[in-house]
DNA sequence: TCAAAAGTGTTAATCCTACACCCATGG
DNA sequence: CCATGGGTGTAGGATTAACACTTTTGA
């Protein structure tokens, strides 16, 4: 044993989003950066954090700080993974836990944007600062598998969407296209959505129907 | 914010091995657990764990304890999960980041076992210190998972072994019997196993083939 | 009436499972 | 030569991927 302080503990968050690209009617997986404002460090990109509070949880903790720092409210929040390499802080030791949350894409655009947060494309990220590269690498990665099996997708849609619109979502997350005819009848045969019975007016071509997310366990927790 | 301590940090491991069950050709499950020496929950199981020194990485401690408390070296050793609710301690606030680890049968047996320290079928457990019901109850779910699309089971076993022993530790993982064919072939297909070439002499019956598993990637770590 | 997306149908390839069957060994 | 686990073969069902085809709308 040592006698140097005892490691300090952090909460940081990976936040995904889908953004409108700019003059293009698709749209990109995306996530929001604050800029460094003190050493070490100082000016880079880095994923949203702090200090664990004595009286709060984990999670309350990534949810807080998610608020405080982008004013977003995740549909979907999950702890990814504990970093704690010596190394990882150049100043003093600090054992991260992140976690991952989806925000939805109406959301998004309403999130609290000034001059040191910023979204950024998933494949077009700066360099960042720490280990956060590798921790965002880590989330692209749980996030791409989890997408295959479970119904998380649907955290980044408004309540009512298309099927087209849902497909749009796994294809930015996947990063290739799928066919509609076969995604359609995977979606059906999972029991995840249901239609509304509603269809969406004013598209150019023939009106979609509408679904819903089936209400069913929690997806937001 | 408030002026309470900062929470402690401390590193617990689940240990998964296999044990002979008496009188009996199967294998079970297992896990060692350390009785509590102190308040609270004097005198109840609990997972080895204890506080992460300065210098040390997460991973490190997790090995450094698990050799401290019952003289193992797992084959393999990943992070779970990192638990923090306010109340899981009722005395101080603990985070606690949990790894797993799997050990060779034949090293299990070596364990250094004292009074202190005993090994319990995975199905049969007592009622535990903390939280650590739960977090058992999560390793399980992670290792039942991972044995169906990673060759983890191998970390089980010796260096040389039969279809018969690969397909035992599935079994005894996943709790129901497989079939032996469509288990050879579905493990052959993996290409994760090599035969060694030779056979194992002295069974009963028709000499099994030896296989090993195929160097790739780590499996230690 | 045309272009394009919505939605349905069909087929072939692949994978999985159950189970029949032969092989090799110790007793 | 028999019981038993080792090991191979195979047929049917389920799942998947590719793509042709029909429907419905706005322009």
């Amino acid at each position: 044993m040592s006698s140097d302080p005892a490691p300090a503990i952090a909460v940081s968050t990976v936040i995904f989003g889908l953004r409108a690209i700019e003059r293009s009617e698709h749209v990109v997986l995306s996530l929001p950066l604050v800029k460094r404002v003190r050493e070490p460090y100082l000016g880079r990109w880095a994923l949203p954090g702090g200090p664990l509070a004595a009286t709060e949880s984990l999670r309350e903790a990534a949810r807080r700080n998610l608020r405080a720092t982008t004013g977003l409210d995740p549909k979907h929040l999950e702890q990814l993974y504990t970093f704690g390499a010596v190394e990882r802080s150049p100043v003093d030791r600090v054992v991260s836990i992140v976690y991952w949350a989806l925000v939805r894409t109406d959301e998004a655009d309403r999130a609290r944007i000034g001059e040191n947060v910023r979204w950024f494309a998933a494949d077009a990220l700066p360099q960042l600062a720490f280990d956060h590269d590798e921790i965002v690498g880590w989330a692209l990665k749980r996030l791409r598998n989890k997408v295959e099996y479970t119904r998380i997708a649907h955290a980044l849609l408004a309540d009512e969407f298309t099927l087209a619109d849902l497909r749009e979502v796994h294809e930015a997350i996947l990063g290739r296209r799928l066919d509609p005819a076969n995604f359609r009848r995977r979606i059906e045969a999972t029991g995840t959505v249901e239609a509304t019975g509603r269809h969406l007016e004013g598209g150019r071509h023939r009106p979609p129907a509408l679904y819903r997310s089936t209400a069913q366990k929690e997806l937001l927790l």
